[in-house]
DNA sequence: GGTGTTTCTTGATCCATGTCAAATCGGCAG
DNA sequence: CTGCCGATTTGACATGGATCAAGAAACACC
């Protein structure tokens, strides 16, 4: 699984300094002082699997990751995407759910043995790591209540809106947003039908909502309307 | 609303030792080696509210607590129930959701800011008190699948099996299970009305999977049909 | 023990979303 | 450009759970 590496632990790290890239996981590794690799891996490609052992913490650098479950009958649940800059893999002795790339994807690998010991030596680097879990935790809270009592356009504008401000806390524009997984992604997170997203989609295209040129890039056009439904205040479209 | 305490920090681990009582949370107060003090609350009184200042971990040593939020049009859900010897109350600066007992109930807290010095302090320590997030945030993610996924008999199923469970792992007879918590708990956890989850009981009683003498007592008469429904099995009942 | 109040259960009906089916779009290989 | 194939959209219909309404049971308080 981690025949894809293109760089060492050495190299990987100045690389990214000369470059200025992903100034937030370089600094996360770099605190780490362990062995740090560069992998990639394609769209669809599996990452790690629910219930095997956790051997390594990642910092996304391009792309995007989806983590998903499976019930017995093959049922899926999409529990949230990783995005560039985001660590992602923390948790117990093993992965709590799958993780695959929804399209390609590079990421800066760390050893879980090297992270754990670099938690336990650096108190500073622990209340980091600790407080990705803290928000990754926020988030699942965030999203039971968004598939527990929100309707399917709330549902829809809430996942908008987290694009949304993601790209603004991120110094993009905040008005349009790049969807980098397919309709099924979005529906087994939303806990709908792809027929409801889609038609949710045409729903806020008719309402002047957004506007829509191609099915992955949204443009909003009424943002405070979108975030009135998204907060859950119970208006109508 | 830390009025009510009853005991003060040195008397209490002492008092719980000799009575031998909530060996697990004990444990955790005297590693924790800082000020701890009981506090009793009545059913439906608040513990914390969501955003504000996280003054005060717990370890709930009766009784029950509920989490919960609400949309600013009214609609509350329930993200969870912790029972004696949970701890609670871990994250980040804020507290991210409501808290309030579902019934009288005995907690010990202990100051945030003690709690911090302890963790950062002692690495065993830190690596319990991180241990309980990653609890809950696995418990969140199985939150999600219920909700996103499951039938309202499979949603029904899963929260008794998980009470189930949990009087199994604390060496109660796991084939009956007191509920604590009102239907509207219930309702607002599972993401449906108190109308079905009550037709839901009467649907398991009716087929043989359960046995309800009173609203508050469930006696499983067919476990195995039950697991089979909370894991999503696709089964029909 | 009676009485008022809250909680729970049951019934009738409605609607948002799921399901099944088909058409259209978009990207890509040659 | 053309044909193919997966992804998306649209349409027609079905249904599980919500909603609205009314009883019945449990509980607290006098």
């Amino acid at each position: 699984m981690l025949d894809t590496l293109s760089e060492n632990s050495k190299t990987a790290p100045q690389l990214r300094a000369l470059l200025g890239l992903d100034r937030d996981s370089h600094t996360f590794a770099s605190q780490c002082q362990c062995p740090s690799i560069i992998r990639k891996i394609s769209a669809n490609e599996t990452l790690w699997c629910e219930g095997g052992a956790r051997t390594h913490i990642f910092v996304v650098k391009t792309g995007a990751v989806c983590f998903s479950r499976m019930l017995p009958d093959g049922r899926r649940i999409v529990l949230g995407f990783a995005y560039p800059e985001d660590i992602i893999g923390l948790g117990g002795d093993v992965y709590n759910c799958d993780a695959q790339a929804v399209q390609s994807t590079r990421l800066e690998a760390i050893p879980a043995g090297a992270f754990k010991r670099a938690v336990s030596l650096d108190a500073a680097f622990g209340r980091r790591a600790s407080a990705a879990v803290n928000q990754a935790l926020d988030a699942a809270y965030q999203h039971v209540v968004v598939i527990s009592k929100l309707s399917a356009n709330e549902r829809l504008a809430s996942f908008l809106m987290v694009l949304s401000n993601r790209n603004k806390t991120h110094g993009i524009s905040p008005t349009s947003v790049l969807i980098p997984m397919k309709r099924i992604d979005i529906a087994d997170y939303l806990g709908l039908t792809i027929e409801t997203v889609s038609r949710t989609f045409t729903i806020f295209k008719n309402a002047g909502l957004i506007a829509m040129d191609q099915p992955n890039v949204v443009v909003f056009r009424d943002i405070q309307r979108l975030r009135s439904l998204a907060a859950g205040e119970g208006i109508e479209i």
